[in-house]
Formats: C-alpha cells, structure tokens, sequence
DNA sequence: GTGAAAGCGCTAACAC
DNA sequence: GTGTTAGCGCTTTCAC
C-alpha cells in the first residue's frame, strides 16, 4: 500500500504537500496539486484513515447504541442520523444492545477505545455509562430517554401527552375497561406512557385500576404474553392500549387467536408506527417521528461537537394519534 | 487520558511490560503483573485503540454493507453476525447503500480506508468494488448474491428451488393465472427467483407469459405499484408469487384496496418471512433462515481471517415453504 | 522475563 | 507556499 511518502518522493514535494493535497487545504500551488495529484493516481494512494485518526486523536464515527435492531423505530431513527452524517463525512456505527446493560457497557468503552467522535444513546434503563462518556467529553446525545441525573443533550416524544390522547380516544370510542400492556417498570418511556394512560383515565372519570395494567419488554413476545394474561382475567378488558409497536402486533395475534375481533371485542391503540400498511384491521396508533427524532438527534450531535461547551439541550417532539380501524368499534363506524 | 507510558512510570516497569500485561500474554512476571494491573487501575488506563490499529495495521471492526436496513432480512442477518463478532473481540459496522452503488463504493473506501478487519456485504447489481476489496486482501464474504466474475467467499440460499416450490404450491392450490413480481433485472436474487417461478410453470404445462412478470425495486412502494399494473389488466391473475418480503407487504396492501380477498380472489406467497405474527391472512412464504445466513456469512468471514489463502467456499442453504393462508383457497381450506 | 527503541502513516507546528 | 520534523500511543523485534 503506497503512503503519504511514496506520493511525495513521486510528485518530488514533501509529505506535508501531499498531506494539504489530501485534505483539499487552499494554499497549494496549482501545478504543484496537481502533480501530487498525478502520483497519487499513478500509485492508487488511498490515505490511512488510522493513522489520520491517531494523529488528529478522534475518529470520523459516529456510534449508534440501541437496544433492539429488530425495531422500526430504531431502524428508521438509524436512517436519519446517518443521512445526516455521511454528508458531513462520517460513518455511522450501528451498535445493538439488545437491553443487556453489559453489552452496552462494552459499546461504550469500544467508543472511548475507537475515538468515536459522536454517540447517539438510547440508554437501557439505569445507565452510568452516559456519565462517563460525558464525563470523558465524548460528544453525546440521548434519544427517547429522560436521563435524571445527567446533563446531557436529549431529543424525546412526549410520551405522557401521547398515551393520553390514545387512551383518552378508546374512552370517547366508548370503551369502558381499558387496559394498559407498557414496558419495564423503570425505563423511562414505559413509566411516561403509563402516566398518560393513567391521567386520561382519571380526568375522564374512570377509575385507574392497576389490575388491568401489564409490565412487559417491549418485544413482541412480551406484547403475547401480557395480552394473554389480561384475557384470562374472569373479566376480560374491552380495549387495551400497548405502549410500543412490536408488543402491539403480539397483543393483537393474541386477541386473535383468542377467536376474539379488533376492534368489536377489543379496542386497540398502540404506540409507535409499524412501517406495514398490510395490518388488518388497520392500527390506530400514537405515531413518532422517527425520522425527526434521528435527523434532531444528529444535528444537536453536530452541534456539540463544532461546540463542546453549549448549554445541553432537551428537545421533546410532538406525537400524532392516528385513528384507523382497530379502535373505532362497528356501530361507530359511520 | 492516562497511556500505556503514565502506567509504566507508575509501576515502575517498561512500556512493552504494560503492552504485554494489556494484551495477556503469558510470559509476565506475576508480581509485576499484579503491580501494573494496580497502576492501570489508579490511573483509570484505557488503551488507546486507534493506536493499536494503526501499530498492528487493522482493526476489529468487522463491517456489514446491506441495500436496505428496513428489511428484516438483513436485520435479522445483523443480528447473528453481531453474535459471532462480539464474543471474538470485533465490534460490527452496519453500512446502508439504500442500493446506491455510490453510497456502496463510499462505505467500500471508507472500509478500506479504515483497515477494517472483514466485510460481510450483499452488493448492488454489478459490482466492481467486492473485486477491490479481494483485490487489497480484505477478507470478504458475500452473501444473497453470487458474483459470477468474482472468486469468494459466499453465502446464499436456493433461490431457484424456493421459487419453483412456491410456484407450485400455487398451481396445486388450483390457481392458473399466476403472476410474478420480482426485483430489478440483473439482480441476482431477482433473476433467479424469476427463473424459479418460470420452471415450475412449464414443468406443470402452464405456458410462462411474460405479460404477468413484474420487476420492481424490493420495496414496499415498488410490490403496491407492480401489484396496481397487474390488477388494472383486463384479465387479472388469481395468485402471485412475489419475491421479496417488502413487495409482498405492498402488494397484498393494493390487493385489499381494490377490495379483493385474499387467497379467495388472489392467492399471494412471498419470499422471505416477515416476523410479524399479526398479518392477516397470515402470508404463506418462502422463508430464508436469515439467521443462519449471517451465521455462516460470519464464521465464514473468521475462518478466511485465520487462513486467507484457504479455498473460497459457496455455500447455499436450503429454503422452507411456509404454507399459510394467503395460498389456500376458501373451498380447499378443509 | 524485561527493557530500549524503532516505527505504523499521518498532521501540524514551525521555520524558511 | 513549501519543507522539516516531531510526535499521536501503541506493539514488537532485538538485545540482554
């Protein structure tokens, strides 16, 4: 592999010509870039991004940590910060934690290790390791979470405004006993949508009943399992509201195979967007802007690094409900 | 941030002792060991990657170019090849080439540019780059397609089995007007998915009319379009063998909106499961074992590292039938 | 078993 | 505008 040097004894200049060359610096004599651009095409120079990493002592990575690759929301969240990162330069590390606060712990140090000049988080839930990347000036912003104890730059949906317009809409649909499947007791989002669920209930007159209210993970199975456990209760719910995406479609195959109709038998309201318009009946859903949520995401990430001491900022996105078939029971739907 | 040369001052031992203690070697003095630990430990030390890349000339990035993260597909090849790297020391770059060769030979460079350590890519319909890399000596495994210029590492499933398997699935489920929608002409998987449906029809003596073939994009939009232009001919199908998982999702979509029932008035199988349980009808399918792909492609990727000069092996795994309810017609379904 | 020292390929002072 | 040179932090001969 030909070096920086090979070019410069080629094109009879110094390596430090060859270098502003490289890096499109301005003040170069014309014909001397272009004979040094002659020899590096001769040679077919490609540059060592390592050893320009070493020596400029950061990276042109961004990292991003998620918990659960399988889920549109972060995929499409992915999509935006790197349509977002590559025209500035950088490549964007997709790291997947599944929800193991180890795996997560060895994505952060491999961070700090690499030199990766960004990070874009979204924190399983008791998470030091935000600290020490702040701590370690690693620029950071956190998505979908809420981090208490960590002044950090954060894009996030409200989440409590959003829960209660969806249970506030299977109400006004007149549906009377609301169930709640959210996620893991503690994580942010699950805890911020229960909240919703839970003030639209009482600010419509329904008592809050915490037998009707499921803990589970997020993933489809969870979203099975939970449904499942509500329909064996002696008095089963008219109407659930999921508090993400992929638990959505395992609670609705669940009611399905309970011979049960959506949304005649049980109302449905979910959160997060699924991509495929193929679902039937059609889900009403509490829908995100990933993609903004990505693209905001980004740019604060830009932002702090062009500069390292602003003020952080919490940026919270508006969410839309989107009212489709599987919450509008029949005698309603015209 | 404290280097390998603040450790060894500390624990009064060289700079190579520290690297030999970092690195586990085995030829340390146990109480020098315990002693540099300890100074490693006080000063917080984190070894700096970039400069062990740049010193040993590679990384342990191991690097995925995919054309489409939205597909679960790849997601889930991801997946397992993040299961393989991970526990062998090498963290995974996901690259997405939305099928844009620039965009692929950006992440191509930037790869080599980077040293990364091994490439698992799924490459755009003619491409020069996987050529570049063997070339340069990277190892690389290609999986999905199979390079007909290039000698590599590969990984594939039976496209041409699976599609004549779900072609005549259909045939025996009665249907006679059998379309195909398929991806772009020249794409690997595309041609032979093609060609599969082709056999099966003119093995059963059903004449091939390419007036029912459509090449689409792989995408959800491209299934509803090559779907709208099979239903807007004056003799439409009864079934279609679509062959991708994303164009299924669009095309069962335009089938409902043009209030036809699936299987009764169209029978559909796809290629490629989708992992949501929730469709309805469920979707008889072609199913890939994805996972396992990217298993393969992986420990493939590892054992080319150890052993470059070794064979370059094809390996193709075989396809299941899924036989849901999108395939069998009302009358036949008991 | 341990240390001294060279050098991976590049960039950025600094000198001219 | 161009060249000289000193490292970035680490690993790895090679000598002891």
């Amino acid at each position: 592999m030909a070096t920086i040097y090979d070019v410069a004894r080629r094109a009879e200049v110094s390596p430090a010509t060859v270098s502003r060359v490289v890096n499109g610096r301005a003040n170069v004599d014309a014909g001397l870039a272009e004979r040094v651009r002659r020899a590096m095409s001769d040679l077919n120079y490609r540059p060592n991004a390592v050893a320009r990493n070493l020596r400029r002592s950061r990276t042109s990575f961004w990292a991003v940590i998620i918990s659960d690759i399988g889920n549109p929301f972060f995929t499409a969240m992915f999509r935006a910060v790197q349509d977002v990162a590559q025209p500035a330069g950088y490549s964007v590390l997709l790291c997947n934690t599944d929800n193991d606060p180890e795996r997560e712990e060895q994505y952060v140090d491999a961070t700090m290790a690499e030199q990766i000049a960004g990070v874009i988080i979204s924190p399983t839930a008791a998470s030091p390791h935000v600290q020490r990347l702040v701590d370690a000036r690693v620029p950071v912003v956190v998505i979908d979470r809420l981090l208490s104890d960590t002044l950090v730059d954060t894009v996030l949906v409200d989440n409590d405004l959003g829960a209660e317009d969806a249970t506030r809409h299977l109400i006004r649909s007149g549906y009377r006993r609301i169930a709640c499947i959210t996620g893991p007791q503690g994580l942010f989002t699950a805890d911020r949508r229960l909240a919703g669920y839970r003030r639209a209930l009482e600010s419509e007159g329904i008592k809050y009943d915490p037998d009707l209210v499921r803990f589970a993970d997020f993933r489809q199975e969870g979203g099975h399992q939970a449904m499942e456990s509500l329909l064996s209760d002696p008095v089963r719910p008219d109407a659930v509201f999921v508090a993400n995406n992929m638990m959505t479609i395992g609670a609705v195959g669940r009611i399905f195979d309970h011979g049960l109709r959506v949304p005649q038998d049980v109302g449905v309201v979910g959160f997060d967007d699924v991509p495929w318009s193929l679902l039937r009946p059609a889900l009403s859903t509490v829908a995100q802007p990933t993609y903004e949520l990505g693209r905001h995401a980004a740019d604060l990430l830009a932002a702090r690094m062009a500069e390292p001491d602003r003020e952080p900022t919490v940026l919270t996105l508006p969410t839309e409900l989107k009212v489709r078939q599987s919450s509008i029971p029949r005698q309603r739907q015209d």
